[in-house]
DNA sequence: TAACTGGGTTCCAGATCGGAACGAGTATGG
DNA sequence: CCATACTCGTTCCGATCTGGAACCCAGTTA
């Protein structure tokens, strides 16, 4: 299968990946949630050449992840600034960089540290279940079908997703 | 600046996606959660070449995401398992997952659904503060500087990062 | 002996990337 | 009026990465 196809599969994951998973887009995105919305700063910030720049935030704009805002005429500019829908992938960024902290640590601690002001400390982002408030573990949580999944005539390739493994014990 | 060096950055999500950033990686980790462990089964979920994922196994395994584990010998076979470091991805795929179904779904509703066995009821994974147990708002979390960006003498090309502007409004 | 299975590696054409040069629209300085 | 500069891109080209198919190798089944 091509990667261009991804955003075809019955996959939550895959189709995220299809709108974020390429190259400077999720640091794009990191820079524009620390309130970068210009392009040259975008761009001295992230050392990305402006063409492959250029067709990113393009992308991003076409999916509704961000939108171009007048800033300037004469000449005319615009900024870019994320959307309700870019705004939802501040859970995926801040669990990225809660993983970085953890296990990519050169010894030297966290780039940055954040504040919740609606509480004032320090906070180390958790992901939780909405229905408890307990944090979630993987081996606590079972997936099942959801709708998308319980049509009967699915397409043939994805026949395999409709067998899900029950997770089992990892070793390390 | 080349995509092979973010890892230098002094950034977690960079150095996040240094290890996970690439194509295909992400979508093996979701299976790898989902209970896949074996080379074919991987290699026939997801469509990827025996090379690409042969090089991006090999990655992961190198990096302490995944551990082969034999399960065979004569001939001898490795099966391929999450470790600590690799089942500490859950949020970012969670997340990843939820945003897909928020966002990018076509109208039938969520490929699979979580059933939280700790409480028994289908959860919607939230990201929320350690101290005060709130969900985390993007508008609500001020970023400061941590240990690692506090050293007087960094590369000069870091310098831009010291500068951590204020999230404002977005529009949308 | 032949075909099959799991787990790869080699090869190559085509897609993607990074770096540098170029350009358009507007302002600034003299 | 002309030169220069700034912002936000686009064009071009050589280098790198990717996908598809073929090949390999150690056992195993028939």
């Amino acid at each position: 299968m091509r990667w261009d196809d991804i955003d075809k599969q019955i996959c939550s994951v895959a189709r995220a990946l299809s709108v974020v998973g390429e190259r400077w887009t999720m640091l794009i995105l990191r820079d524009a949630f620390l309130g970068t919305r210009r392009f040259d700063q975008f761009q001295s910030n992230l050392g990305i050449t402006r063409h492959r720049l250029s067709e990113r935030l393009g992308k991003l704009v076409d999916q509704g992840v961000l939108v171009k805002v007048p800033y300037h005429d004469r000449p005319l500019r615009h900024e870019y600034r994320l959307t309700r829908k870019g705004l939802g992938l501040y859970p995926v960024l801040m669990s990225l960089a809660r993983w970085g902290d953890e296990w990519m640590d050169k010894g030297e601690g966290a780039p940055l540290e954040y504040i919740h002001q609606r509480c004032g400390h320090m906070t180390r982002p958790t992901l939780t279940c909405s229905e408890c408030a307990e944090p979630l573990r993987p081996e606590e949580v079972r997936p099942r079908l959801g709708p998308a999944l319980q049509d009967p005539n699915l397409p043939p390739q994805q026949a395999s997703l409709k067998k899900i493994p029950s997770l089992s014990k990892p070793a390390g």
